[in-house]
DNA sequence: CTCTCCAGAGTAATCGTTTACCCAGATGAA
DNA sequence: TTCATCTGGGTAAACGATTACTCTGGAGAG
């Protein structure tokens, strides 16, 4: 079923029938009818592969992210997958699992397949940056939401805003003496926090740093309050931490609302629907999915752009008064 | 950077480019290596567009998601990643956002893209089956989770084997007056878990049916203990609702555990990190995806399979004495 | 009335890879 | 020695759609 079946039955040649189908030019209100009812006649659809081939572009863009199991990223894609599809842009998605090498791997998978742009959450801040690069120079590369290379674009959240925000939230009930408890320092988004904590806390030396693991949230809200008596919030780099750190707050007997507050990043469901509700920041995903579509379409050559949107905290009873 | 180039360095024809980096047929040596060294002089990647058009299969399958926001399904979307990455198969990622007619598009889009397969859980139970039937007259179409057509192949969990499972720990604790809640019927999953209750509950009558929503959760867990007071188990037909019944039922002052035991599906995050945590059946994710991605790369007209694996009770402290 | 221009339509080249087909030389059997 | 066979390699025709180029007829200008 090619464009030669609907050419022979519409009794017109190929190029027609492939202006027709593409409205890629005018052509006589004869010639169209015809076309369209045999191309309707005979179920005809495009084949995609020809057209990408003969056009070098496959309309389609690899997403590889750092960790799909990482409750934020589903998030994300979605987001991301409603405002590709929106302009017809297929989304092919790879999982790094949190490798570097699976990362490197899929890169190159995608690039084979001839994607128009590529999509990264970077697995590691500091070796993931290679891989980048070298995408970079075959493709429009975008960092979405973590980063790794200054020459390549970059869409995510001001992290020093949001810090700045929610620190002044803190503040504001009076919360003046916070811990940072941060995750895998690899990580673009988490290790930023931290600077901008350790810059615009009164308590920016008190800071724990760990894995991405419920478990480390417990361990380090045992070690911050055991370091650092007067603690009065902990700051968690991320939503997972946040609700261990809820955990061992209840499992040592405290109070939430209570003395010690408790805010994370991410907003995921996990924090929503926790018990207490956990208070998080979060990322404007669909204002970043439009700029990543723009920066993805955007005909190369445009000055590497690094767009920086604002978070929101969600206050929610782990940290009221 | 083609074949052509590559052949040109190597003093040899495209021919022998080919059946070197695409080990289809011997060579001899001389040939092999010179072809080997100019290929990786020039950074050569062979572009899969140019070899999908030739070979007529792109080793790409498509994957319709539901509702990519449901916590389930990036689990799912991660196990079926694995498995068919291992294959060498990427995936093409297209979310339905639970609309039949956004379920439509993707298909079609995916189609357009030639898949060499289409996985699909689909939206509905009732209205997808059109889809399917008409996807599955061009591909191989694989029903994950859920289905809705008998003609194409179905890989899923044996929900009938679970609710007796289910049914049988909460018998061991003495709870033999289960209410059944379930979510939106036209998810097949839930209607069958629903069937398969009333056909085996001693009160296979007593059941509630709404949409996928925490609250509803809540709202039905009042209706039920208004309804039938010697209640003594929720029995969920997924993660959501379970997470909303055990809300409602702590802040109607019930303990956990307690009198009423609650019990969902899915084994999400949501449950498991839930405080206290919430008993769930596991559907196993590695097996389903292997057996996906068999049926996948079967060779057409194998007769229409239907595979069901066992899901497995995690009991926690919500079904606890 | 002639010349230029334009719209509409067809022909065939092209995108990059694979593979059917062909040919040359070597090997082995008779 | 002769012939079938086999191996290794090249040539060129696909795959399906798009589009540069060409051709034709008619409209409009002078």
């Amino acid at each position: 079923m090619t464009v030669h079946d609907v050419a022979r039955l519409a009794g017109v040649s190929t190029a027609s029938v492939s202006r027709v189908l593409s409205g890629r030019r005018t052509v006589g209100a004869d010639v169209d009818v015809r076309v369209r009812s045999a191309a309707a006649e005979l179920g005809y659809q495009v084949n995609a592969v020809g057209r990408s081939l003969r056009r070098q572009s496959t309309e389609t863009v690899g997403l590889v992210i750092a960790d799909i199991t990482n409750l934020f990223f589903p998030s994300l894609t979605k987001a991301l997958e409603d405002a590709f599809a929106h302009q017809g842009l297929g989304l092919l998605l790879a999982d790094a699992a949190n490798d570097i090498a699976r990362e490197r791997d899929a890169v190159s998978r995608l690039l084979a397949r001839q994607v128009d742009a590529l999509l990264i959450t970077p697995v590691s801040r500091l070796q993931s940056r290679r891989t980048i690069d070298e995408a970079n120079q075959r493709t429009t590369v975008v960092q979405l939401d973590r980063r790794a290379s200054t020459k390549a674009h970059y869409v995510g959240m001001d992290n020093s805003q949001a810090v700045s925000d929610v620190l002044a939230h803190l503040a504001e009930l009076g919360r003046t003496s916070p811990v940072f408890i941060g995750s895998d320092p690899h990580i673009s988004t988490t290790w930023e926090r931290q600077r901008a904590f350790s810059r615009l806390a009164p308590t920016g030396d008190r800071v724990l740093t760990g894995d991405f693991s419920l478990d480390w949230g417990r361990t380090a809200t045992i070690e911050a309050l055991e370091r650092w008596p007067d603690t009065d919030a902990l700051f968690c780099a991320d939503d997972l931490i946040a609700v261990g750190a809820v955990e061992q707050l209840r499992a040592m007997g405290h109070r939430l609302p209570g003395p010690v507050a408790v805010v994370g990043f991410d907003d995921t469901l996990l924090v929503r629907l926790h018990t207490p509700p956990v208070s998080s920041v979060r990322q404007p995903l669909a204002e970043m999915a439009a700029a990543a579509v723009e920066l993805a379409v955007s005909t190369a050559n445009l000055a590497v752009q690094r767009r920086l949107f604002p978070g929101t905290l969600q206050a929610r009873p782990s940290t009221a008064p």
